[in-house]
DNA sequence: CGGTTGTTTGAGGACGTTCAAGTACTGTGG
DNA sequence: CCACAGTACTTGAACGTCCTCAAACAACCG
C-alpha cells in the first residue's frame, strides 16, 4: 500500500479515461485508491472471482489470460502502461473472465469497485469516458475473433506485426518473450517459429529477437490486411 | 421511412439501454429516428464504411459478418429484437469493422449518428447504459475468444448449446440455420455436422432441426463448460 | 413431381499440434 | 574470460483435427 506519486498524477490525467473527468472528483478516487509496485507472476486477480477492484497500470506489462478446465491457458490481451483492464467485470459486478497476471514489475493502481461505480454514476464525463474506452476495447476483441476465423497462422502473425510496426518499415521490437505472442495469437510457439519462417518470403526478416519489415506491401497482401480487417 | 409505432416505443422504453434516460431526451430523439421493416438479406451497412446511423432492433434478426479480402466471410455475432449493434463505431465515428446483414424480415429503427453521439454527451443516464451495454457485449466477444482459443469445434458447439438452453434438459430451437451457426462457431458446416455427430455421445441427442439436451451433466463435463469458461 | 436448398457422410489433404531433439542465447560462478 | 547450466527458440517427424471436394440424402416449395 502507496500513496500516489506525481509521476503516477501525470499518467491519470493523462489517460484517455480521466482526461476529462471532474478535477475533484478525481481527488476523492485517488484518495481511496492503493497503488503498488508489484512483482513478475503477481495474480492481481483469477476467472471466477468477484471483482473488488478496478486496476489500472501505471507501468509494466500484464497478461489478460483466459484458463480452460483442463488447465490449458491462453492469453487473449497485453495491457501496458495507461491501461485499464476488465472494466466490464466491475461495471456489472460479475465474475472475471479472464485472469489479470503480471509479466514484469508493475506499478498498479487499484480503485475500490463500489467506489469507481458509484463515480461513473455521479459524473457524467467519466461515464462518457468509460464508453469511450470501452468501444476500443471492443473493436481490439472483434479484430482478434476475425483473426481467428479468417486467417491461418502465419498471416496473424503477420497482420500483428503490421499494427505493431504502423506499417512502417524497419526492425519491431516484440513486445513480449515468443512463447507469450504465441499464446495471444492462438498458436503454439512451435507453429510462431514456422510462421516466422514462412513470412521470410513475404517480405520480413530476422530470426530471433530481431525481426524487421522489409516489404510492408508484399507483407500486407500477403496477410490479407487492411484497416478494418 | 416511417414512424414509431406503439409496440416500438413499448420496445425501446424496455430495452437495457433507453431504460433511465431523460423521457424528453427519447423524444427527441425518437423524432430524429427512423423506423424501417426490411427485407431479409439486406445490408444495413458494410465493414468498411463510416457509420451515419446507429441501428437498433426491433424485431428480426441480424448477423454481424467480418469480411476478409479474399471474400471470405464469418459471423461473429448474431443479435435480435431489443439489442443495439456496433455502437463502437459510432461513438468513435470510426469505419465499421464488421457489416450487418438481416437474416429474415426486420424492424430497424435508426439514430443519426451525430444525434446520438451529442444525446450521449447530454444525458449522464444514456452515457451510463451505454457502458453497461458494452460491458455485456465485451463479454460476449471474450467468451468467444475463449471458445476459439481453448476449445476444439464439438466442445465449441456443445458449449454454445448449453448457453442456449440455460442449462436445462429438453429439446431445443436452434435459432438459425445450421450454416450460419457453423460460422458463428468458425467451423464448416460439414464440420458441425460431425460435432453434433460426437455429441451424441454425450449427452446430446438429435439431427436435423430437432436438438435435445439428454444429459446436461455429461455435456458439461465433456465440454469443460462452466460459467466462467 | 422435379428443382432448389440445406444437411449428412465419405475420402483425401492441408494446417497445426505434439513429441523429441538440436541450436542459440543469457547469466552465473570459477 | 570461459565453462556451464538454464532457458528460449528452432527444426524435424508423426499424428490429429479440421477443411476441401464430392456425392448422397432430406426437406422444402413451386
Amino acid at each position: 500500500m502507496a500513496t500516489i506519486r506525481p509521476t503516477d498524477w501525470a499518467i491519470l490525467q493523462k489517460s484517455e479515461l480521466f482526461r476529462d473527468i471532474d478535477p475533484r472528483a478525481l481527488d476523492r478516487l485517488a484518495a481511496r485508491a492503493i497503488v503498488q509496485t508489484l512483482p513478475p507472476g503477481t495474480v492481481l486477480f483469477a476467472q471466477g472471482e468477484r471483482p473488488d477492484f478496478l486496476h489500472l497500470a501505471l507501468s509494466g506489462r500484464i497478461g489478460l489470460i483466459g484458463h480452460a478446465e483442463d488447465d490449458q491457458e491462453s492469453i487473449v490481451e497485453f495491457f501496458a502502461t495507461g491501461d485499464l483492464f476488465i472494466a466490464p467485470a466491475v461495471i456489472l459486478d460479475l465474475p472475471y473472465l479472464l485472469s489479470a497476471r503480471l509479466l514484469e514489475e508493475s506499478r498498479i493502481l487499484a480503485i475500490p469497485a463500489e467506489e469507481f461505480r458509484r463515480l461513473m454514476r455521479e459524473d457524467h464525463g467519466l461515464a462518457l469516458a468509460v464508453a469511450q474506452e470501452l468501444s476500443r476495447h471492443w473493436r481490439l476483441l472483434v479484430r482478434q475473433i476475425k483473426d481467428l476465423k479468417l486467417r491461418r497462422a502465419p498471416q496473424r502473425l503477420g497482420a500483428y506485426l503490421l499494427t505493431l510496426s504502423g506499417g512502417k518499415t524497419g526492425p519491431i521490437a516484440l513486445p513480449e518473450e515468443r512463447r507469450l505472442i504465441a499464446q495471444r495469437l492462438g498458436m503454439t510457439p512451435e507453429s510462431l517459429s514456422r510462421a516466422f519462417a514462412t513470412l521470410r518470403d513475404h517480405g520480413l526478416d530476422g530470426r530471433g529477437q530481431e525481426v524487421a519489415i522489409i516489404d510492408p506491401a508484399q507483407l500486407q497482401a500477403f496477410c490479407l490486411y487492411d484497416e478494418t480487417t
